[in-house]
DNA sequence: TAATCGGGGGTACTGAGTGCCACACCGAGG
DNA sequence: CCTCGGTGTGGCACTCAGTACCCCCGATTA
């Protein structure tokens, strides 16, 4: 299941009828790759998606959000991951493990993750809209670490120093194999960056359990009347993705 | 001549006519208080300073960069500090130096830092701007650890990591302080947080020598014909400020 | 068949940001 | 004296992102 929703997510191929989003998605890095993103309208878009304009702002809140349509999900799959975390577990471990989640997002669709990179690269607005969505990554994970550190006195401090510190190693592996076009092995390149970070801050030599069994086979999403149907639809991602 | 710079940059007031740049930060945030960021409109802000409309955009990029007039010297004088930084220090404590130079411009002006802090805090739009200004800094730093780190295997790595720690730590102290209403002393509070990465990272007992010679008495500034008014206006402040 | 509800389309509007031109000022030179 | 080039500024018009509002259509229910 996780697959199939991956390809929908991207290419809206498979089975059954691409959604409206997808289709959005689809067009938007069509025109973005061929034209480049500010040469693109959101007229241009909907207009080769054979939707009306204001469709467009149902499922994404700007013109940025579209080139990051997964990355919603991707966070609330980490507040989740985090949630269940084994509370005797190393938590350095744990937000690894957290990080890797991301990095499994993008090893899971290399040609769109290498093609966004490059769009990313060089349009300033992109650069700054990724920055945001990394942020939000950071403080969720200096939000688990705080809980788990709450003991320490300098527990706050360390929270958000680590948090970082697992961010950029994981960044510096993943910026070089999307660099790279996508070639190689991320997962053990991402595993050598993180290792300098548990080396220098983990417990040291703690069980590797850390078991999570999410096996539920129903999902409930609940929102307000009146959510904005991007904010729905990350919220069923969410949670068909756990 | 540093006090009188921080005075004109903000306030406006002293001895001379105050700049056109400082009548537009001096009317944004004004109104920005007042009535609130998103509730102000360029217009409102020219036409209170009592300048056209165009001028605005000679002086500032965006709506955003009104708030953050101060961050693009900052820079500057950043990457002037690391490229005169000794070459034989600890490449830890230099870019911890190089972190206290932003801060010394927060702790110069408490009252606006702390006016700025709460504005940046409740608007979307100026957090994201300002991750954009961290960002920058973050990898002026990094950029100087690379150099340094170059014989090492991981050099790379360990400068992306380090340099997130020394931002992750700066910043940590900073927004406590400035959470705080700009009570205690920062200096010391920064000191200790960056305290926590020189033990991890530094080279351990390094000289404390890094003296840094800055004597120039004349400023040069070369820029392209048809170079906006802001950007010359960021590179005068830049070497000033040195 | 009528009523209701929810998703989608269309229209008009606000406001940020840009390009272009006109005007005012100022020093240099005929 | 007038002219010329360069520079800083204001004004006008334009594009386009994002939003508010209303209408249409299809599906469900009485």
């Amino acid at each position: 299941m996780s697959e199939v929703h991956e390809q929908e997510r991207t290419a809206g191929g498979g089975a059954g009828r691409p959604t409206m989003r997808d289709a959005l998605v689809e067009a938007a890095f069509e025109l973005f790759s061929e034209r480049g993103f500010e040469q693109t309208t959101i007229d241009d878009i909907v207009s080769l998606a054979g939707v009306g304009r204001r469709s467009f702002f149902r499922y994404f809140p700007s013109k940025e959000a579209v080139v990051f349509p997964d990355h919603d999900g991707c966070l609330a799959d980490m507040t989740a991951f985090l949630a269940a975390a084994d509370p005797a577990g190393d938590p350095v471990e744990q937000v690894c493990d957290a990080a890797r989640l991301v990095l499994r997002m993008y090893a899971g669709n290399p040609a769109f993750s290498v093609g966004r990179y490059r769009l990313t690269k060089q349009v300033p607005t992109l650069r700054i809209h990724e920055l945001s969505v990394v942020w939000r990554y950071e403080r969720t994970l200096a939000g688990h670490l705080r809980t788990r550190y709450a003991a320490r006195s300098d527990g706050a401090l360390r929270a958000d120093v680590i948090a970082a510190a697992v961010v950029a190693a994981h960044n510096f592996a993943l910026r070089s194999w999307l660099r790279s076009g996508g070639e190689g092995d991320v997962g053990t390149a991402v595993d050598e960056a993180l290792q300098l970070v548990v080396d220098t801050w983990g417990d040291g030599a703690a069980g590797t359990s850390g078991g999570s069994s999410q096996d539920d086979e129903v999902v409930v999403m609940v929102a307000r009347r009146g959510t904005p149907m991007w904010r729905v639809v990350q919220g069923v991602e969410a949670a068909l993705e756990g």
